[in-house]
RNA sequence: GCCGCGGUAGUAUAGCCCGGCCUAGUAUGCGGGCCUGUCGAGCCCGUGACCCGGGUUCAAAUCCCGGCCGCGGCGCCA
């Protein structure tokens, strides 16, 4: 026997009378007596099978072995009928069990019973059966999609740059080292110094790829593994790449809107509406509006999540840019203002509180780089074969990274980047 | 790392303040029974739990101390 014919999706009451074969999970079992219903779950929704004693003596005896969650395919015939849900239902004539599922599970996939986020993780597989744990997940798919289309559109290739690396990308974060071949070597906390010089080569690049910080952050905004959306843009400065992020942005909540009905009625939410421009803040006017509103709060410090929370309150704006950050809250790469260089061409861009991506105008002149590591505490000579580049011809460029797990929260509500990533690593969790 | 709250069957919870009426309640699951249209099916029977260690007390799920774990708020952090 064939595994499947046809998708839940693909059968309807066209179909009446065919012999089709369905696959997929036991999603649930009702047991009338002299009717026994089967709800199967596929990748894309559910059928009722329904099994009737006196016509089918021997499949409601296996009925009684069958378990939640146990994997099967199913040889039938579509049947109409008023009482089905939708319409129509199958009546099978043969059930494979391909895959006898343990009972009592150790989470209710059906829905009925709600469970922790710790013990979801726990049973992540499991967890990921259920209808809102796959919802948020083809939403981040579709929107994947559109990033990379809009990226492409505008003449960017998608690059993959190294993910071991010898030293420190940019100071800072904490690295996870690596044992390499006998050689300290780290796992990279971001693509930054890399996707420069490959603006060097290529002009338009970006990556979507892993990035690790050994940060002791501990909450529902960090992972000590991420994905992170880079781009770098030669001839450009940070006006131009906000302009690319916020177009990215609009057209991923697009897709998603569009594509993602059923997905973001299963999640009961509906991603805010985006007009661009996005307005953009200046940092000196949000630290002038959080003093006025009472905080303790002066130019040159970062403005921390109570005083963000508080800022688009006052603002009345869910999705924003802060640009022209103090220069030492931006890394050494990030271009001083030319006007004053106390500030620096930087934004962020911020739903509510949540910083989902920064980026800036980088650096591109050999000198100012090392003035700029010097200023930060860090030895030129770790970067030099990072700074050895910009002897030939490294173009003016500017570039941006957004986190995608913050992005997916924006996407689709959830409330702790846990849920929006498959196996999420923190400082608690390295299983499963 | 700091602050707050919490840890009770597979899962989610009640009980804790005010120690004994707890033989630890409920839902769901699981096992069994009845039931020919369920769609959170229903009804009956059964099953299964107080995070670990120490202390107070005649008596601890309940109070105290320590530990471990979790969640939230911060901090740290491109």
């Amino acid at each position: 026997m064939k595994y499947r014919t046809h998708l839940s999706s693909e059968i309807s009451e066209a179909l009446a009378g065919r012999e089709v074969i369905i696959a997929g999970w036991i999603h649930l079992k009702r047991d009338l007596g002299g009717k026994k219903f089967l709800i199967i779950r596929d990748k894309d929704g559910y059928i009722q099978v329904v099994i009737s004693r006196k016509e089918q003596p021997k499949l409601a005896e296996l009925f009684y072995e069958l378990t939640p969650e146990s994997t099967v395919s199913i040889r039938g015939t579509v049947k109409l009928d008023k009482r089905a849900p939708n319409g129509y239902e199958i009546v099978p004539a043969e059930i494979i069990v391909h895959s006898r599922a343990k009972a009592p599970l150790p989470l209710d996939v059906s829905g009925k019973v709600p469970a922790d986020i710790d013990t979801r993780l726990r049973e992540r597989v499991l967890d990921l059966r259920r209808d809102e744990s796959r919802a948020y997940f083809k939403i981040i798919s579709v929107a994947l999609r559109a990033i990379r289309e809009e990226l492409y559109r505008r003449g960017f290739i998608e690059i993959f740059t190294p993910k071991i690396i010898a030293t420190a990308t940019e100071g800072g974060a904490a690295l996870f080292p690596v044992a390499y071949f006998g050689r300290e070597a780290y796992l990279a906390q971001s693509p930054q110094l890399y996707k420069e010089l490959m603006a060097g080569a290529f002009e338009r690049v970006f990556e979507i790829a892993p990035a690790w910080r050994a940060e002791e952050s501990d909450t529902p905004y960090h992972l000590a593994e991420f994905i992170s959306i880079d781009m770098e843009m030669a001839f450009a400065d940070y006006n131009t790449v906000m302009e690319v992020l916020e177009n990215v942005v609009y057209r991923a909540v697009k897709a998603v809107k569009e594509e993602c009905v059923k997905e973001l009625k299963i999640l009961n939410y509906e991603p805010p509406d985006i007009r661009l421009p996005l307005k953009r803040f200046k940092y000196v006017d949000v630290i002038k509006a959080l003093q006025e509103a009472g905080h303790n709060i002066k130019v040159g410090d970062d403005i921390g999540t109570p005083e963000l929370r508080e800022f688009c309150k006052v603002v009345k704006e869910d999705l924003f840019f802060i640009v022209d950050w103090p220069s030492e809250a931006k890394p050494f790469y990030t271009m001083p203002r030319k006007d004053n260089e106390m500030f620096t061409e930087s934004f962020d861009l911020n739903w509510r509180f949540l910083e989902l991506a920064s980026g800036s105008t980088r650096v591109h002149i050999k000198d100012l780089l090392i003035k700029r590591l010097k200023e930060k505490g860090l030895n030129p000579e770790s970067f030099r074969y990072f700074l050895k580049w910009f002897d030939y011809g490294i173009p003016p460029h500017a570039g941006w990274g957004m986190g995608l797990g913050r992005f997916a929260l924006m996407l689709t509500g959830a409330r702790n980047i846990r849920e929006v990533t498959l196996f999420p690593r923190d400082k608690k969790r390295l299983k499963p």
